[in-house]
DNA sequence: TATTGTTATACTCTATAACTATA
DNA sequence: TATAGTTATAGAGTATAACAATA
């Protein structure tokens, strides 16, 4: 019998909505951007971004890959298929570990990067920096940074995949 | 032809994937506490609280309610017909112009909202601002708020859906 | 047995364009 | 002619479950 939790403050509430509207917007911009300029959604991007920009080899493991860009294994292996399919990775067996499936990013892939890149650098620094200064920009990201942590730490509440009812939050 | 534009310091460029990440955690996990305790997606939460928190009347126009909340008329249209499907509003003519259509939340929409708001609350409580104290919070609030602003009337560069080949960004 | 990844499938959501009706 | 909304339709993305293979 959960106690009903004490409601949000307003002032929490509206960095709430604040936040999800933001990034909604953004998210939005920025997927048009991508698209247009270089037919990526952004998950796509965001792979791509991890192989060219994060790694300095060029690839990572798929289960590196998935962490914090999608939310489901057959999600990852549908967009790193049409990845390959593009021409932009390739997937091959890990060496080490016969399981694993390392992606690498292609010469073509870094080239569409580089194409959409100035684009999402444009769209970004005008619609979200705009308005804020350099300091801004500093406090947001030291606001953000905990929360990021304290988020991919945190268990998804329902960590086990294998159980089969799962708790039903039911309750009256 | 237009001119490399600076790319983001390191600075802004975390602040951007650390808003990103959060803001999709964020809305995954609240999809997902929204859609068990009360068969509701995001935008249709988002419509019932407009309707229901927010109106004192309980009734808006669709293009009010569109109002960044979704990014296409029929889009709208879809997410309203199922809450009007599902009983928890109703759409009826708009009284002073007939080619509007006012949408009111029912007392089962009402009673729905109700059900879902203390999980929903515990669940941004506890991923959003565990991490956080209120100063922080409002220090967040007051760095999104002018971003948002901003964002909704910054027009969306294609503003008009008129044409038909639109300018492809092409050219390296 | 646990982990890595793929496949099949079903479903939700979104967007475009064509259309109707009122202002 | 412009605006409000709906419909048809097509496509992208996601998640679940069953499966295969390696550790």
């Amino acid at each position: 019998m959960p106690v009903t939790p004490p409601p949000l403050d307003p002032v929490r509430l509206g960095a709430y909505f604040a936040l999800m509207d933001v990034a909604s917007l953004l998210r939005h911009a920025v997927e048009q951007q991508l698209r247009e300029a270089g037919e990526l959604s952004y998950v796509q991007f965001q792979l791509l971004a991890r192989l060219g920009l994060d790694s300095p080899t060029g690839s990572h493991r798929m289960t590196d890959l998935a962490d914090g860009v999608v939310y489901s294994r057959s999600g990852l292996t549908y967009q790193a298929g049409l990845l390959e399919k593009a021409g932009l990775v390739t997937r091959s067996p890990s060496p080490d570990d016969e399981r694993g499936v390392t992606v690498t990013i292609t010469d073509a892939g870094r080239a569409r990067l580089a194409e959409v890149l100035p684009g999402h650098t444009e769209v970004v620094s005008r619609l979200l920096f705009e308005p804020l200064s350099h300091a801004d920009a500093e406090a947001l990201a030291q606001l953000l940074a905990p929360v990021r942590e304290h988020m991919r730490s945190t268990p998804p509440r329902s960590a086990a995949p294998r159980r089969r009812g799962g708790a039903r939050p039911g309750g009256s």
